[in-house]
DNA sequence: AAGTACACGGCATACGTATTCAGAGAGAAG
DNA sequence: CTTCTCTCTGAATACGTATGCCGTGTACTT
């Protein structure tokens, strides 16, 4: 195992200089063709590869993106929502077409991953990923911000909000998934998920389905609104409490398939069949929705236009281009667990 | 936004030399404690981070690992096996708690990733990740190999293999699955996946499984085979054809339990039900499984520790120590899929 | 024939850190 | 007072690449 060729080993066995080598390699125009085949071939014989640390320094950019995923604190850090874990696969694979590497960390909003990661010269810029509080994390990202740092962040968008973000269509899922259930003869649609402020995207899925109850003269009943956050277990015990609230409902949209699943094994135990008794709609599309017994009707995001988006958009932002918020759309997935005949 | 603080403008504020400041950062004991807390309390007050790329230039070491995804071509590259998405989050974690940064990517193995990445001074060490064709990244492994570059395998492992391989018990995992059915008065098991050396761990599941038999006095039935990978399309085909074979069973096996959500996909269909008329168990434990209908018995890896043991394993073989393969214990979790009482 | 333009490629240097070597100063030992 | 030891710190340098600047030689113009 001999020593890691470097740029002066091609420079004098193809008897040029060392600036010469970057220049042919790097594409520059002011190496004439044969000196660049020359060089190139070299290179290639002698499995040189730019070493990357010395690149990164020089030219004070190391083509690395770096990904955070955070959560609210859970115990069992590997619970990680399905959705994101469909999104990295996205992620990687632009990155990898762009010619960028991927960082990745699952560190908690609360320590200070973000802050280190750009000053440090370990990436150009990050991709936030992830549910929680959206007032823990608002401060943070005034600091991001404040810093300079280039960031993108997937969620939920509104006027003024510190840095880019892009986000799916909450609101006109949540109003198709109303739409839908209403179209299915359904009146007293019940809504799991938190509809406060601290998570907005669940809000606005909330008002979304609103919208489409009002749109069909039907009037949002507050007694069939139930907090929720996005886990399996939130969706259980938030159903049970439903059920004892004593209110007729004949549907449920879970603002996520987490969400719905765990809706789903309660309504069973109390002795509901779904849909027969109720119709039931959940929002993500996690690879599990369609293994659920029955199969969930649920609202798609697209992931894979996701994490394109997400990667374009902090590389445009890092080419110190003008960036746009964007917001995806969110299309209907039909199974078996609204009723409708498919 | 002014430019970022080097180590230099830290040791002019403290009135002390550069290579003091470095010293004192990065703990040496060559420096009097006072200079020392001078040192940091300015370093903290700059927000001062090591620039990486120039520490790891220096040094020749990167504080980074590799983690790499592969698996036989899919056409969908989103369908990534959920089992090893599980083991990603143990693996980052461990990485964190580890000082190491982790990069990733989802490359085929066909590009020539893996040789990169150690070559251009990226990372210190790779994980590699995947089922797949065995045979077809061997002699990749070997290059590695040859190439002195540090990494660590997750699956079959086996005598004269290159590298090192940390892998689950997987005849252990099939003979307590096997002993699990036989113990439930099952007598004719049927095995899905493929028993071909293309897919070793696989192969070893059915051989524990058909040790268990043999320890019962019941002799396996090639018929009762069925090939397939580990996707849940491919165990719903399979069980297609095991029942088009017209040979009675009462209980399957699934080498995964991708493959077994999709057998009791077809079982359902062909109005076979579970676990009365067959009992199903499946391979991992992933998420999806407590939620299948009905939930799945299965044999757990323990991904945790999984990912836990790569990486300190790779750690080890940077830090030029020697590292034995090692081989974790599997686990049966008991849900309704298989018909015993719990 | 002299001058201009241009293509090519070398020299020097900078990026920020870590380490080797040597030196300064203080205290101890003689 | 000299010599030695020990502790702490500074000067110099290397890691490997990329780039600004400039020199050389050829082609082309007038």
């Amino acid at each position: 195992m001999q020593t890691k060729p470097t740029s002066f080993d091609i420079a004098q066995l193809a008897g040029v200089s060392q600036p010469t080598v970057s220049r042919a390699l790097r594409g520059s125009t002011t190496v004439s063709e044969p000196t660049r085949k020359r060089i190139e071939a070299i290179a290639r014989q002698l499995n040189y590869t730019v070493d990357k640390n010395a690149s990164s320094l020089r030219r004070q950019t190391t083509n690395t993106l770096a990904l955070l995923f955070f959560e609210d604190p859970t115990p069992d850090e590997s619970m990680i929502n399905p959705f994101f874990l469909s999104m990295l696969g996205s992620i990687t694979r632009t990155c990898a077409l762009r010619g960028y590497d991927l960082l990745i960390s699952f560190q908690q909003m609360s320590s200070n991953w973000h802050v280190d990661f750009e000053d440090s010269r370990k990436a150009d810029g990050i991709i936030l990923l992830g549910y929680g509080d959206y007032e823990l994390y608002r401060v943070r990202l005034e600091a991001l911000v404040e810093q300079g740092t280039h960031f993108v962040r997937w969620g939920f968008s509104e006027e003024g909000q510190p840095g880019t973000t892009i986000g799916c269509d909450n609101f006109q899922g949540g109003m198709i998934a109303g739409q839908h259930l209403i179209a299915q003869g359904r009146r007293n649609i019940a809504f799991l998920g938190d509809a406060t402020s601290r998570y907005p995207e669940l809000r606005t899925r909330y008002e979304g389905l609103c919208a489409a109850m009002e749109g069909a003269k039907i009037t949002p009943d507050q007694a069939l609104q139930v907090d929720a956050i996005t886990t399996e277990q939130a969706g259980f015990e938030a159903t049970q409490q439903l059920i004892a609230r004593n209110v007729p409902f004949d549907a449920i949209f879970a603002a996520s398939d987490l969400i719905a699943i765990g809706a789903i094994r309660a309504l069973e135990i109390h002795g509901r069949s779904v849909p027969e008794d109720v119709a039931v709609i959940g929002f993500d599309d996690i690879p599990a929705a369609s293994l659920a017994h029955p199969p969930l009707t649920t609202v798609q995001q697209d992931y894979r236009l996701a994490g394109e988006t997400l990667v374009d958009a902090l590389l445009c932002q890092i080419r110190n281009q003008s960036v746009s918020p964007a917001m995806l759309p969110a299309k209907l997935i039909v199974r078996k667990s609204c009723g409708a005949a498919q």
